[in-house]
DNA sequence: AAATCCCCCAACCGCAGACAT
DNA sequence: CATGTCTGCGGTTGGGGGATT
């Protein structure tokens, strides 16, 4: 028997020894400090896997699946601690509500948190409303499994009876969660089922305006009915259920949210109407087939933004935006100058104090955010508000920015349509769309959408010429017609495969999400306007991180000395 | 001050799928 | 094809600690 660091110690009082069968008495329980540093130079040295060899590699006396448990929630690079924010409290209850208790599945929409975490956060929080008698869902969010009942799948696990019946009546009398077993993918609505259903959104004033979720990513999958919408009483809680209880004093807030003045210029009366099939959660993954190659240029989705939207938001009202002309004709350029020179658009995990205070878009969606401080925030970061998200509302939300290099050159031929499609399938699409929508209620925009071409920066190439410091997008017209993106290639298995394999790590990769700092990279505030769309740079941060190291090491006055990151998206593989 | 409640968190367990032999 | 192993996932448990009674 190999001991470790000269003892097995005691823990927690359980069962703290198992035997391997080979006559080693495996130890249970909290790890401790050294353990981990075996684990994870172990790791380091060999790689996740092959995790029943750690014990026969390194003496420690941990099964594999202990250590694998302990990589993953614990050590693995990345990880995001502290609590949830409420973006994604939000985010959870809404993937929730779309995929059952798909906690891995969940985990790989929320960069660097655990599916231990969620399911932890999910279950206390099921027991808190279990408690209070309230409803599990927020009246905004149908269940996938109200919507579209499967009433013959069932739980893998049918042993695990009482959970489900706990499920079962906090659901709001629903059928089980929707964690079909046959398919890992929620069930989608056909793709063309309703090509031209739209749905409406209505708010008649503030106070009502956190029912509006027209860019979430699932609450439109079907139109709430008159009844269903009445049969939930509308007025928000004063103190959100989704709120953590840790943070009662800053309940979440609504995801959509209107500035005051949005409100009295529309007579306290906003409809929206999004012509559009609803929209899906989960991309298709025949894009996603390759990780991307650090060495290139990390974008492996902008629908991963889209679905990531936990990041507080900067303190300030930081709105250097990317402003694009919505009536932009075909192929016209926006450029990015950031008029900041305290901030680096796209370095990773900007310091919030350092976001400029500067103009303030006069947007129509502009996020309102109230910067609450938490004491039990993450590394006292303030907790603001939901901001909306830009999910993408097409139904494959392919990953846009795969790292196509990794593909065989007939894969890329194969996929230049898929891709030149994915892009309307986008973050940046869905907000044009939106932006349609929004503007004015003008429905009788051109069948021609917008297509939004973009190039990858080029932030190795930070040589500090002004030439640099932009963001470019394009727009080129096309056929809303091709924007269907077909599934009959995708292999769900390979969907679920790669969903689990890759989103996580990608988004960790892409999104520096690295608890030490305490700063969070990818604020996300989106302005929409009939004139203008604009982006927050901390949306294109996290689409386009610099590169890590060089961000890390870059002081604040280089910081201040105009960082400058071509962000040009035609040089994307695949994009244009 | 003690008891209780509750939340958070870490870790374990069993199961099932993927894969190799 | 059967079996074994590895891995991942979801459910559950139990301790620590803060808040409340």
């Amino acid at each position: 028997m190999i001991m470790y660091g000269g003892e097995i110690e005691k823990a927690g009082g359980s069962a703290n020894h198992m035997s391997n069968g080979g006559g080693v008495v495996l130890k249970k329980g909290p790890w401790t400090a050294a353990e981990d540093e075996i684990l994870s130079v172990y790791v380091r040295e060999n790689g996740e896997g092959n995790w029943n060899a750690v014990q026969k590699n390194t003496g420690l006396v941990r099964c594999g699946k202990s250590c694998r448990l302990r990589w993953a929630n614990h050590l693995r690079p990345n990880l995001r601690k502290g609590s949830f924010t409420g973006d994604e409290e939000r985010l959870i209850i809404q993937l929730h509500a779309q995929l059952g208790n798909k906690w891995a599945r969940m985990a790989a929409q929320l960069p660097g948190r655990t599916d231990n975490e969620i399911k932890n956060y999910w279950n206390t929080r099921l027991k808190r409303l279990q408690r209070q008698g309230l409803p599990l869902y927020p009246p905004d969010i149908i269940p996938n499994h109200q919507l579209h009942p499967h009433p013959h799948h069932h739980q893998q696990n049918h042993h695990h009876q009482q959970h489900q019946h706990q499920q079962m009546y906090f659901q709001q009398q629903s059928s089980q969660p929707n964690t079909p077993s046959s398919s890992p993918l929620p069930s989608p609505t056909p793709i063309n089922a309703n090509p031209s259903s739209s749905f409406t959104f209505h708010s008649t004033n503030a106070s009502t305006a956190y029912l509006l979720h027209p860019l979430s990513p699932h609450t439109p999958t079907t139109p709430q009915t008159p009844s269903q919408l009445s049969s939930t009483p509308p007025p928000p809680p004063l103190s959100s259920p989704l709120s953590s209880p840790r943070n009662n004093q800053y309940p979440t807030l609504p995801l959509f949210t209107f500035p005051s003045s949005q409100i009295n210029n529309n007579n306290n009366n906003t409809n929206f109407t999004f012509p559009r099939p609803p929209p899906l959660l989960q991309p298709p993954s025949s894009l996603l087939a390759k990780r991307y190659n650090n060495s290139n240029t990390p974008l492996n989705c902008i629908n991963r933004v889209s679905t990531a939207p936990f990041s507080p938001v900067s303190r300030d009202s930081y709105t250097s935006f990317l402003t694009l002309p919505y009536s932009s004709p075909t192929a016209q350029t926006a450029t990015y100058h950031n008029t900041n020179n305290n901030y680096s658009s796209f370095s990773l995990n900007p310091s919030p104090s350092s976001y400029p205070t500067t103009t303030s878009s006069p947007s129509f969606l502009h996020s309102q955010y109230t910067p609450n401080y938490s004491s039990t925030s993450f590394h006292n970061n303030p907790v603001y508000s939901m901001k909306q998200e830009f999910p993408s509302n097409q139904i494959p939300q392919i990953g846009v920015f795969n790292n196509v290099n990794n593909f065989t050159d007939n894969e890329k031929q194969n996929n230049t349509n898929l891709h030149r499609r994915s892009i309307s399938c986008s973050l940046l699409e869905d907000v044009l769309v939106e932006a349609e929508a929004l503007a004015g209620g003008d429905g009788d925009r051109p069948s021609k959408r917008r297509q939004l071409t973009a190039s990858p920066p080029n932030h190795h190439n930070n040589n500090n010429n002004d030439n640099d410091n932009f963001f470019s997008v394009s727009f080129e017209q096309y056929d809303s017609s091709e924007n269907i993106c077909s599934l009959q290639d995708l292999k769900p298995k390979e969907e679920e495969s790669l969903q689990m394999n890759t989103m996580q790590d990608d988004i960790a990769k892409l999104l520096d999400w690295g608890s030490d700092s305490g700063e969070i990279s990818n604020g996300q505030s989106s302005v929409l306007t009939d004139d203008n769309l604009v982006l927050d740079v901390h949306q294109l941060n996290s689409l386009f991180p610099a590169d890590s190291t060089a961000a890390e090491t870059r002081t604040n006055d280089e910081q201040n000395n105009n960082d400058k990151i071509n962000c040009s998206w035609d040089n994307l593989h695949g994009v244009s």
